[in-house]
DNA sequence: CGTTGCTGTGCAACTAGTTGCATATGGATG
DNA sequence: CATCCATATGCAACTAGTTGCACAGCAACG
């Protein structure tokens, strides 16, 4: 698993508590490892229980109280450790593509109905890309001054962007080909 | 789940037993959806027991018998009707991307480890992409004359060769932010 | 003052997927 | 003749992830 993993790296970038993890798995790491709030306080729980994580308890005012976690020796050396090891072949999901050759199976209305989901889905992506540039521009403005960690989260956005841009025309191929069908 | 359905387009594409589609989640369908034969084959005995997919005996000379499966009414509706469902949002789970943002907090030789093995991985995808544009030429030779499932199956293998381009420039950049750091 | 909404934490039950193992036929290689 | 490889099917145990629900504080709105 590298949920861990995935939870270690951030709360290295900025320490914080299960809830404000699970804001960020929606945004920022989450574009590239996705959890829901549940599986984070449970996994988080492991970790407090490995001493990968300890919990400070902070009392708030106007808030419920919460409970930072920040990253402890043992937690930064399995992190460290696991970089090391190979990078495991992606598990990949891609359940579009699944319905663009399942297209032949169906009638006229069915592949229509498609062509609707496949304009509905390349919308969301459309602004997704906005949101990843508009980001980009807001997080990254002077390239030569980014430090290390910054240059990589930087790199890592680049990939989404690029991934964006790659999948848009696609779809607009996508697209043409159904319509033409 | 939808490892049902990307089994119904297989069987409907060709009719096979468990072991050739695992062959096929190995190749083909494994592009955009992965299975191991385990999971296949009792994925398969559900599908049958709710009537989705009927088996026929075949025994074989050189080899042990088979059970060659076949997409019923009953399945071929349930995948008709998938096809109208809106498309889940995907969940995304890209381990390099974690690994890259770690990077920040390891020491040299970490990332050295790291880029080491950044480099096999774009080997790995070159060599993929390879695979996918011999693939092209070998069976979409002539795009006029191409069936309504051959078109659709070009249009997916289209968005697997535009995705290892665009992952292959990424690596490369990558590479380059590491190797500057 | 009741509802809605955001912050904050968590359990329980379920589903999907992985890993390790088992078994059998028969061809090819050394 | 032993071992390895490809074909062929499957169980059992485990791990990871999803879905549904619950509870509590406090603020803002009408």
């Amino acid at each position: 698993m590298a949920l861990e993993h995935a939870i270690l790296v951030s709360l290295l970038e900025r320490p914080g508590s299960g809830y404000e993890l699970a804001r960020r798995f929606e945004r920022s790491i989450g574009r590239f490892w996705t959890a829901t709030h549940q599986q984070i306080y449970r996994v988080l729980k492991r970790m407090e229980v490995d001493g990968w994580v300890v919990a400070e308890e902070i009392g708030q005012d106007r808030r419920p109280d919460k409970r930072s976690f920040s990253v402890a020796d043992s937690g930064r050396r399995a992190l460290v450790e696991w970089l090391r090891a190979p990078v495991q072949p992606e598990a990949v999901r891609h359940e579009l593509a699944v319905k663009i050759r399942g297209a032949a199976f169906t009638d006229e209305a069915g592949r229509a109905a498609l062509i609707s989901e496949v304009e509905r889905y390349r919308a969301d992506h459309e602004t997704l890309l906005y949101t990843y540039v508009n980001g980009e521009k807001r997080d990254f403005l002077d390239r030569e001054s980014e430090d290390v960690g910054q240059r990589l989260q930087h790199v890592v956005l680049r990939g989404g962007i690029a991934y964006e841009r790659m999948l848009l025309d696609w779809l607009d191929d996508v697209l043409a080909t159904l319509r033409a069908l």
